[in-house]
DNA sequence: AAATATAATTCCATATAATGGAACTTCAGG
DNA sequence: CCTGAAGTTCCATTATATGGAATTATATTT
């Protein structure tokens, strides 16, 4: 079956090829490697490009995998496998700040909790795994959103918002304002917007080539994590938000040698 | 550029949608997701089907990303990423057998070392990270190489072979019988045929839905490691290969809830 | 079990895009 | 300035994609 035929099955040649050179390939070293004539591969890498499947290196002439092809994949990537990785990480957090930390996901539309680690002194937490965590009342989501397209944005911002307690920001306009703000300033918060008596910081984790898909948070009661500088504990999540980055879920090499 | 026209873009499309959903989708429900007609929608979910980038699950009713997309990730994986993720396996193995431990992986048309760890008694090491593995030397090449589809085994069956000890083995009929004997014994076993009086085992990581792109291995002097059995070495490997397999790499969720 | 709704698949005349060889341009090295 | 290789564009021919409608399969309801 299909395997002869259609137009995915060079597609797929140019993309294998370009995947097993990890430093790129140029195109005569495509038109080798896939037998395709010239023109035929100059097109077909022009439409890879054009999607963002492969992206140029020095100047265009050199082809490597692109971000949308690495988003996918991360996207794709079971919910376990990413919670053992960010493990230790979290537990780093836990232990300087004595309260829970979690990793938060974009799956599609929604943003949920996919792991979490809380100290021993605590018997409850406010992040279980699964957790959806809307874009209006959390730290973490906001992060995530703020970094994402604005077609995808625009879609997230029209559906209805629950208000949960009487300091949650139900309006569209203050959303949008939030969301600016996470852009600029690098991380979010959330005082009790969700959960009464609750406060959360949480930093977006930038991946290499493939956007932002991921939060990295701490959630406690205002008053305990309240009683650490703001500062403080946005540095120790970008701290962490970076390793993560660079651990072991990593894309691929970035653009420059 | 090319967002708007091209049959990629409608591709990628399905591909996001279906990233987006790690449950899967119907046909009808990847119809709602991106605006195609039914017709064409099916028809395009059948070629991508057919290159494996998406595969079916419950009598192929539901499409989810396939194996082939998942085995660019890894290809395309930086090694350090890798190198990371695997250390604490190849630390249990060294603390276990004193000897070196450690990982190969594919790219391309080589297999290398990518990640080592020995034990603090020795001073050197035969497998130091980014050494080339010989497909009829190496118990790691050996391991990989017999899980490879059949046309790139012949690419490489077709290459001339060094000799390297007086029991290198490089004729073609006798590395074809011993990929045969890796296939069915599941693991490959190499005795100074690279490297004088060095003995290495090595086992296939199975990646569900990837194929084999890594493989475990174990080296040192014939005298010490050849003391423990084979079956307890290569016992010891296969566990630590469905470790990694399961770990922080693994591919998407199985094919069945 | 029959009826009904919904999803999946097949069909096909038409429109559209892919093909690849040749011609042309750009660029690096001598 | 010349030369050869890589990269790019062109275009008549050919093959493929398109999508609405018809058909079959599957789930849900009565």
């Amino acid at each position: 079956m299909g395997s002869e035929t259609g137009i995915l099955t060079r597609y797929a040649a140019v993309l294998d090829a370009l995947a097993a050179a990890p430093g790129g390939l140029t195109l005569i070293e495509v038109v080798r490697a896939t037998g395709l004539p010239r023109g035929t591969a100059h097109r077909l890498l022009g439409a890879l490009r054009g999607v963002g499947y492969i992206a140029g290196r020095d100047g265009r002439k050199v082809y490597v995998l692109g971000p949308r092809l690495l988003r996918l994949l991360h996207l794709g990537q079971a919910p376990a496998a990413v919670a053992a990785a960010v493990r230790p990480l979290l537990d780093g957090l836990t232990a300087r700040f004595k309260e829970t930390a979690f990793l938060a996901k974009l799956t599609g539309r929604e943003v949920r909790s996919v792991a979490m680690r809380m100290p021993d002194s605590e018997s409850q937490s406010y992040v279980q795994p699964g957790r959806l965590m809307p874009v209006h009342a959390t730290a973490s989501a906001k992060a995530i959103w703020a970094h994402q397209e604005d077609g995808a944005v625009e879609a997230i911002l029209a559906e209805p918002r629950a208000r949960f307690t009487d300091k949650t920001r139900s309006g569209e306009a203050e959303l949008r304002a939030d969301l600016e703000r996470v852009r600029h300033s690098g991380f979010a918060v959330c005082d009790g917007e969700l959960d009464p008596g609750v406060l959360s910081y949480a930093c977006p984790v930038h991946l290499d080539g493939a956007g932002v898909l991921y939060a990295i948070g701490m959630v406690g009661l205002s008053q305990r994590l309240g009683c650490f500088g703001a500062q403080e504990v946005v540095a120790a999540l970008q701290e962490a938000a970076e390793a993560f980055a660079k651990g072991p879920l990593a894309a691929v090499e970035s653009d420059r040698p």
